[in-house]
RNA sequence: GCGCCCGUAGCUCAGCCGGAUAGAGCAUCGGCCUUCUAAGCCGAGGGUCGUAGGUUCGAAUCCUACCGGGCGCGCCA
């Protein structure tokens, strides 16, 4: 309906330029805008305050000289300036009636664009150190970002989802430590040292030490003796790893490394899966390592001048490209960095060929951007395709008290926690609910309740008020057969031209947004704005089931009313799709 | 100190590539169930859009400074 506009606008313009009564070298770009008060109709168009300027006119008389030069269209009742030169469009019933009957005679999901048909998109999300469970911090970044996929979706990118798991590093190292010392304490073993302080401590690294005991008994047992007291904590951690790595041999270290990864990434996964979440793809930075893919890229850089030695460690020139200095990628003691793994992960996400890579990353990682896109650049790829999105990371409040989170100390709400006590439709609605680069209060006690202040409710209602609705119908159709409403709304297909009540006209020009909505939203990459647009479609409904009964009054309004109400339910249960929220029926 | 993000109604937030009278939810107050789900609807009150300048026909929106808040600035991940 919007295109509509445009071209009809554009086809004005050029007639006036054609005509050389626009005197103006370039046209500012051509925007089409629902209006906020009806009284100015349904679209305006600003473009003659943006031409008066360059034209040197007056905005009011070059938008009546633009009026006059609109081709005719039928779907235009018609068009004032208005304001300071606004060109005002009041569109006739007819277009928003045959919206109703659009979406509902549409097979695939209607809304939807094929625009970025035919490319590749890959979204990076979660990836969350698998050294513990996710926390309710972490479902923020899930539920935007499989939002955000659904939305690349909508608009036609092929979506590769993918999950980054750092099964290498140090992390790994400690979280194998902590596990083993946790099984010494079970197998009761007595030669062993005490648990260091930046070990992991939560009850998730017990179960695993209990399930390696009872699979091993004590044949993982080994005495670790520490070195002498003294030094910080970091390097006593390293002495104790090494220490264990020894005790244990190698192969040893990796059987309790590789108990420990499984069961966290088991668990992940299980949790992603209840919140709706699943993945196409679990890349593992160990195997950037065994594929030599590490040292490939690090070569590269090398080959490339963007890579040399100081200090015994190797060094990524960044600041020639942007960012604030150069970055380590091998340190001194041989180890390569997490960073240089980031950078081996997006050459093989660009060599997969992908025409479009999105990270989504918590807000503590912003100042990472720099110099992975620097990376890529420097690599020869298009740092242009490289975008990441930034989710801020949810503080977690019950009631007024702001909770802690931290995964070593041990004390967090589990996102499982929170999917078993909101159900996985509220926590899904109310991490996307906000623009994802702003702060989150998530309080626990508001999401728990099942209140109105949670907007998840107001949303499925509608749907399932509409549902409701069409199954009565389905029953006074006689038949008893469920599918006897889908027949009834599709019965009123000839008669939406009954539908010009105030309400049934607001709800239809609010379905009528719905493809702006999904394409906005897909563009700015902001899942947030559909959340709010379900609201405003769930009210625009509510307001019209609220002042006029659907099933009364004769046939044809009858039918047209329940063609309304299809298409309704429709477009909420898709949108709620998007961001991941189940439609139900009944509530 | 440097960098990024943010200050909009009592609270939580939309609106931000400049556009007409700044919106929503919650909270507060007042109405609406003999009719299809009241988890709903209708109405009212509530604002120096952090402050001060600047650009412009026009600024919540763009620029600058300042004030206030968050995050990041490791041979950590």
């Amino acid at each position: 309906m919007k295109r509509g506009l445009e071209t009809l606008v554009a086809s004005a313009v050029s007639t006036l330029h054609a005509r050389g009564e626009l005197d103006i070298e370039t046209a500012p770009p051509l925007v089409i805008e629902r209006t906020r008060d009806p009284r100015h109709g349904d679209f305006a168009c600003p473009v003659a305050l943006g031409l008066a300027r360059a034209a040197r006119c007056n905005p009011r008389e070059l938008a009546a000289r633009i009026v006059a030069a609109l081709p005719e269209a039928g779907d235009v009742e018609s068009t004032s300036v208005a304001g300071p030169g606004f060109i005002n469009f009041k569109m006739a019933n007819g277009a928003f009636q045959r919206i109703a009957g659009e979406i509902v005679g549409s097979e695939s999901p209607w809304g939807r664009s094929r625009r970025h048909a035919g490319k590749r998109v890959q979204v990076e999300f979660v990836s969350v150190n698998p050294t513990g469970p996710l926390h309710v911090g972490h479902g923020r970044g899930a539920a935007c970002g499989a939002a955000l996929a659904n939305l690349l979706e909508a608009v036609g990118w092929e979506v590769e989802r993918e999950y980054y798991v750092n099964d290498a590093g140090r992390q790994m190292d400690i979280l194998a430590l902590s596990v083993w010392l946790r099984y010494l304490e079970v197998i009761d073993w007595p030669e062993r040292p005490a648990f260091p302080e930046g070990g992991y401590r939560g009850e998730y690294i017990r179960d695993v030490a209990t399930e390696l005991a009872r699979e091993h008994d004590t044949r993982l047992g080994r005495d670790l003796v520490e070195g002498p007291p003294g030094g910080d904590e970091d390097a006593r951690l390293d002495a104790l790893i090494a220490g264990a790595r020894a005790a244990l041999g190698e192969d040893g270290f990796a059987v309790v490394a590789d108990a420990v990864l499984e069961e966290i990434l088991a668990g992940i996964r299980e949790d992603l899966a209840g919140f709706g979440v699943v993945f196409d793809r679990w890349f593992s930075e160990r195997s950037l390592v065994d594929t030599g893919a590490l040292a490939r890229v690090l070569d590269i850089l090398r080959e490339r001048g963007e890579a040399y030695e100081r200090d015994g460690a190797l060094w990524f020139s960044a600041t020639a490209h942007g960012d604030e200095k150069d970055r380590v990628l091998v340190r001194a003691n041989g180890q390569s960095t997490y960073f240089a793994s980031d950078v081996a992960y997006h050459l093989d996400k660009f060599e997969r060929g992908f025409d479009r890579v999105i990270d989504v990353w918590g807000a503590d990682h912003h100042g990472y951007i720099a110099r992975v896109k620097g990376a890529i650049r420097a690599l020869g790829r298009n740092a242009d395709a490289f975008e990441v999105v930034i989710v801020q990371l949810a503080s977690l409040w019950r009631g007024q008290d702001r909770v802690a989170m931290s995964t070593r100390s041990g004390e967090f709400v589990t996102l499982r926690d929170l999917v078993d006590e909101v159900g996985a439709d509220a926590a899904r609605f109310f991490y996307v609910l906000r623009k994802s680069d702003q702060h989150l209060d998530f309080d626990l006690e508001l999401a728990k309740s099942r209140s109105t202040e949670n907007p998840v409710y107001y949303v499925q209602y509608a749907h399932a008020r509409i549902a409701s609705v069409l199954r009565r119908a389905g029953e006074e159709g006689g038949n008893g057969n469920a599918n006897a409403g889908a027949g009834a709304e599709r019965s009123g297909l000839g008669h939406l031209s009954r539908l010009t009540e105030d309400h049934e006209l607001g709800l239809l020009k609010t379905l009528s947004r719905y493809p702006e909505v999904v394409e906005a939203a897909a563009e700015a990459c902001e899942p947030h704005q559909i959340a709010h647009y379900l609201r405003d479609l769930a009210n625009a409904f509510h307001s019209f089931y609220n002042s006029h009964t659907i099933l009364a009054g004769e046939a044809d309004l009858r039918s047209a009313r329940l063609t309304l109400v299809e298409a309704t339910r429709r477009v909420i249960a898709d949108g709620l799709g998007l961001i991941g929220v189940s439609a139900p029926s009944t509530m």
